[in-house]
DNA sequence: AAGTCGGGGAG
DNA sequence: CTCCCAGACTT
């Protein structure tokens, strides 16, 4: 038996069944496909239904305002894919009457749409014979093949697509790509795979020398850099100061109360003469909220003042005022201004 | 080719 | 803590 028909046999049997999966429609198919790229399944699955049923189809998706997508979007992170979302979603719907282009080259062109995703749809939706080679498979056949090239350099990426591609012929591509990333997430996970129910174990090079640790190869170290925001919650009137962040940055284009970053950790003191100058001398300052993501570690402060009177008039312009509740129900913001929130309604509850 | 974009879960 | 996930875009 070839090792494609024990990987089929096994997927059979043991495939979670994922909804993206029942269907056929497009539409669906690259929602999910934005939705988990970079994201487990697990983790992206409510996002799924949430937006499957408030947007069933690509027209209704195109007629809803940024703020309102990422606003959906909220707490998935990668927020680009909700801003290209609704960029494409009013591409296909103007430009191609609602109806996704069948073609790879012509997904290619999409916004947020690259080559994984537009493979992944030509094969999911259209059928088309095209293998694509995303964390998962390429770590399934990094160490079935004891593959020594980086699966993240271009010459290991190279080489995995055309092992990839001779995996299977025109008719079975689809379902091996499906195989082999069930497999992936399942059973050649990471950092401690299940050999023991893997169905490839008698055809894996790794497994016969134990050596699945070393594979895949990947190449260099993430190097963490540091950012330190202050962030003003400046209470006037019962409401709050907030702004819309602009500029290629981390949360573009999310919402955020009046920022104060540094390139340094400061003092308390040397914070007190900035906010001095905006006439703010009552507040209150917080315990550092360290948010650590992969290649950034950001570690915020929050100073609370309430005003006795409105900011000046230049500085009140650069901002909207909302309720914190309108802030937390409406706008979309990230995890960290969140979790603050919540700590901070507990404490004055 | 390298840097950047999030958040959560596993180990 | 560190690493990784149904990657894509910018520089």
């Amino acid at each position: 038996m070839s090792f494609q028909s024990a990987l089929i046999k096994w997927y059979q049997k043991n495939k979670r069944d994922l909804p993206f999966r029942e269907t056929k429609d497009a539409y669906k198919i690259w929602l999910s496909e934005i939705i988990l790229q970079q994201t487990r399944v697990e983790q992206g699955l409510p996002y799924y239904y949430k937006f499957t049923e408030r947007y069933p189809d690509v027209f209704s998706l195109a007629r809803a305002s940024e703020d309102e997508v990422l606003k959906l979007w909220q707490g998935l992170g990668y927020y680009s894919r909700g801003r290209n979302l609704l960029a494409t979603a009013i591409e296909v719907a103007e430009k191609y009457n609602g109806v996704f282009p069948k073609q790879y080259s012509e997904l290619l062109k999409l916004k947020g749409i690259g080559p994984y995703t537009a493979a992944a749809i030509a094969s999911f939706a259209f059928d088309k014979p095209v293998f694509v080679v995303d964390g998962n498979v390429s770590r399934v056949l990094a160490r079935l093949f004891e593959v020594q090239q980086a699966v993240n350099s271009t010459e290991g990426k190279k080489l995995l697509e055309q092992i990839a591609n001779d995996c299977g012929d025109k008719k079975t591509t689809g379902i091996i790509q499906l195989c082999m990333m069930e497999l992936g997430a399942l059973v050649c996970t990471p950092a401690s795979p299940a050999c023991n129910l893997c169905p490839l174990q008698q055809y894996c090079q790794a497994y016969a020398h134990q050596t699945q640790k070393l594979f895949p190869v990947k190449e260099q170290k993430n190097i963490i850099k540091q950012r330190w925001f202050y962030y003003l919650m400046l209470i006037h009137d019962n409401k709050i100061y907030i702004q819309q962040r602009r500029g290629n940055d981390i949360w573009k284009n999310l919402y955020e109360f009046p920022l104060i970053e540094t390139k340094e950790k400061i003092s308390e003191k040397m914070l007190q003469a900035k906010l001095k100058d905006m006439g703010i001398s009552d507040y209150t300052f917080s315990k550092p909220y360290i948010h650590q993501l992969t290649h950034r570690k950001i570690e915020a402060h929050f100073i609370v003042s309430v005003l006795k009177r409105k900011l000046k008039k230049t500085e009140e312009e650069k901002f909207y005022k909302v309720t914190i509740k309108e802030f937390q129900k409406k706008y979309a913001h990230p995890r960290l201004i969140e979790k603050f929130l919540t700590d901070y309604q507990k404490r004055n509850q």
